[in-house]
DNA sequence: CTCAAATATTGATACACATCAAGATCACTT
DNA sequence: AAGTGATCTTGATGTGTATCAATATTTGAG
């Protein structure tokens, strides 16, 4: 089959082959603990990091009730957390990217209230906390970075409270893309073309709208030439159009 | 004016006037800052703390992008952090009720991203983050319980998103009744007959309704005799169901 | 106490999104 | 390559909540 790609560009492929994997050389390094650490300080950090195989898609992080003991920091691939709900139906509470940390949820009683799920093929960090809890007591600067770490995820969610208690489809949809835009775009990748690494039932779960929803205004954003778009493949056409779109304009 | 109130039983007034403000005597201390500490090491934790002249209703505890300096503890009264979304529209994020803790949003880039105003008249406990931060590297507990605030705060915005996610209007005033019927309870305070200290507008907001449907809900609540509501009043008079109702059941 | 402004209630109607239903396309498995 | 189940799209219809509108009640000021 020929190429009929929307995206022209060739998808950046994550190399997961680097000569030697340690945060020294990550080239994530900025986003995921962008601490102004010295070199014996780096590697330090990186002494107590473990890299496991690649966690394969649908395949588990952690589960929901697991006792606490790490946060992840997602090296390549995507993955999504989920609660379940007193009623039984789950809630995606968040996609994460390369660069990103998962398991903060995990403090308040030591145990994850999330369950963490693969999206497609990802390599993880596993960082133990006990010895980041260590490690902090002689580095200040990574204390308060973790601290940070936490805040946003914090800051981030009354974001998506905000999205979900007021905004249209067309916003919630409009603001998912400008995020994953703006995420890729500080890993320096495409802000304008990538590939959704997520479901549309994923998507419908996570903004609060159904499958159908979802299709129909991704249809929309289409037909109005704002993106286009063809299954997982995403090119954004007119950022500031999107833009509008996810503050509320119509 | 007769009393004609639907609570049977007498508030219990907030005494602001212990012998001596300090956290060692402070009944929220269970709450606020349950970490077991020695008493030599709560006398350090209460010296940091300060405490200004209570905040009148309306008036602002901090506004969005003040510069981040502390978090507070609620010691009595109520109040409602909000941020302003690109549109210009406010949406409520969260109330916080005596021995619960505001301001961690500010962390993430040295600078408040919520305001946060007074329901009622309130007393606040400051406490000075630098200073909190250098305590806790002699007192690894404290340094534990404030990721536990933390992690707790994201815990809670999960649940949050999956309520305004999927529940309806019902399920999710049942939720946020239920909520505060739990936390009052674990102040020792009814867990049945309370005030609520915000306006139906505000509790719209937070929910992600209208005033109206707010409104229209709270009525057929108290038709299906599942809580008495006069005003501000909220009498519980049947939990299970309105946890049923909290759950998405009919 | 009286008035004005803010807040809350209640009713009638409209609409955005859910639900129901049918097909289409994709991605594995054999 | 064919078959099967998962995922996605598109259409027709229904419904919960928003919107619009009018009135009632409360709160605060003077």
């Amino acid at each position: 089959m020929e190429s009929n790609s929307i995206i022209a560009q060739t998808h950046t492929k994550q190399c997961t082959h680097d000569q030697k994997l340690s945060c020294g050389n990550c080239r994530l390094n900025t986003i995921c603990m962008p601490v102004s650490l010295h070199v014996d300080d780096i590697d330090q950090l990186n002494k107590i990091i473990q890299r496991g195989r690649p966690l394969n898609k649908g395949e588990y992080l952690y589960r929901a009730n697991d006792t606490f003991t790490s946060v992840y920091a997602i090296r390549s691939g995507a993955v999504k957390a989920l609660t379940i709900s007193d009623n039984g139906d789950e809630q995606v509470t968040g996609f994460y990217l390369p660069g990103e940390v998962v398991g903060l949820d995990g403090l308040a009683n030591n145990n994850y209230t999330n369950s963490v799920i693969a999206l497609e093929t990802s390599s993880i960090c596993e960082i133990p906390f006990g010895r980041l809890e260590e490690l902090s007591v002689q580095l200040p600067k990574l204390q308060r970075h973790f601290l940070q770490l936490m805040s946003r995820e914090i800051t981030h969610e009354q974001q998506i409270i905000s999205l979900l208690g007021k905004a249209s489809a067309e916003a919630r949809i409009a603001s998912l893309l400008l995020s994953i835009s703006t995420r890729n775009s500080s890993r320096k990748l495409s802000a304008t073309a990538f590939l959704l690494p997520m479901s549309r039932t994923d998507i419908g779960n996570y903004l609060g709208l159904t499958i159908e929803t979802v299709s129909r205004t991704f249809a929309r954003l289409q037909k109005t030439d704002v993106i286009a778009v063809d299954k997982k493949e995403v090119l954004i056409k007119d950022v500031l159009g999107l833009q509008q779109l996810a503050k509320g304009a119509e």
